[in-house]
DNA sequence: ATGGTAGAGTGTCTA
């Protein structure tokens, strides 16, 4: 079984591409994120044609997540149990969605971005990640995987200029605490190990033709529970879909499950 | 500090 997923950042203005990605890797599961769309939007007549169920939640603007599957969409539930909210009663419906899919629970994850490290949204994705981590202990003795943009580059060499993050976001102390944290708990970053790099970067900015010059962080991943990881015979970060006119500014991440 | 690009949808907001 193949899993994979993607910060589309946006299903509508990339359908085209989200069906070429599926037929070219053969994907049975896609988790996406930055869906930006609602249900009622979702472009469905050609996945559909090609044998997906879709499970979303999200707003027109922003956030978003889904998850398609042709090896079955069971189990269904938007937000994970004591996600915290922020305010808006939908906020907490656009960021994690869960399901199980040929026997493995996936969690399409977009974690808060943080903005910045004095802004409350700061707070507010600790908090998030913290409460991740404590319903994650439910489900952490089955297959399962937390796989999305997690807003975090662990480790120094998961970006491109660390003195160009000084100061920002999703590379500080207590961002990086709270991804080991998962890891200190036995959770596994099954691609890593699969991908010795140096290209490990799964995102790169619009801006100052970032990708172009290879200036990337490595913010997307798939988190599995030791069930998970022991069964991934392989993974690939598919860097080709981020070229060209058209892309999302993230690559999709793709891992092979026995 | 600001700006650069992209996507939502026409006001800016978010990343």
């Amino acid at each position: 079984m193949r899993i994979a997923t993607w910060n589309v950042n946006s299903l509508r203005s990339r359908i085209d591409r989200v069906e070429a990605f599926l037929e070219r890797h053969d994907v049975d599961v896609l988790a996406l994120q930055e869906t930006k769309a609602r249900v009622d939007q979702l472009p469905l007549m050609g996945l559909q044609a090609r044998g997906y169920e879709v499970a979303a939640a999200g707003t027109s603007q922003w956030n978003g997540v889904a998850i398609i599957s042709r090896v079955g969409l069971d189990e269904v539930e938007v937000g994970f149990p004591g996600m915290p909210g922020w305010g808006d009663p939908v906020e907490p419906e656009a960021r994690a969605i869960g399901a199980v899919c040929g026997g493995v629970r996936v969690w399409s994850l977009y974690v808060p971005n943080g903005r910045k490290v004095d802004d409350p949204h700061y707070v507010y994705k600790l908090d998030w990640l913290a409460r991740l981590r404590e319903a994650a202990g439910a489900w952490a003795d089955t297959p399962t995987a937390l796989v999305g943009d997690w807003n975090i580059a662990p480790r120094d060499e998961d970006v491109f200029d660390m003195k160009q993050f000084a100061t920002s976001t999703h590379v500080t102390p207590r961002e990086r605490a709270a991804f080991q944290a998962f890891l200190d708990a036995g959770w596994v970053d099954v691609v890593r190990p699969h991908a010795p790099g140096p290209d490990v970067y799964t995102y790169w900015d619009y801006y100052r033709q970032r990708y172009e010059r290879n200036r990337g962080l490595r913010i997307d991943f798939v988190v599995g529970s030791p069930s998970f990881a022991e069964r991934v015979s392989g993974a690939f970060i598919d860097r080709e879909e981020r070229a060209g006119k058209g892309a999302s500014d993230h690559a999709p991440v793709v891992v092979d499950v026995d």
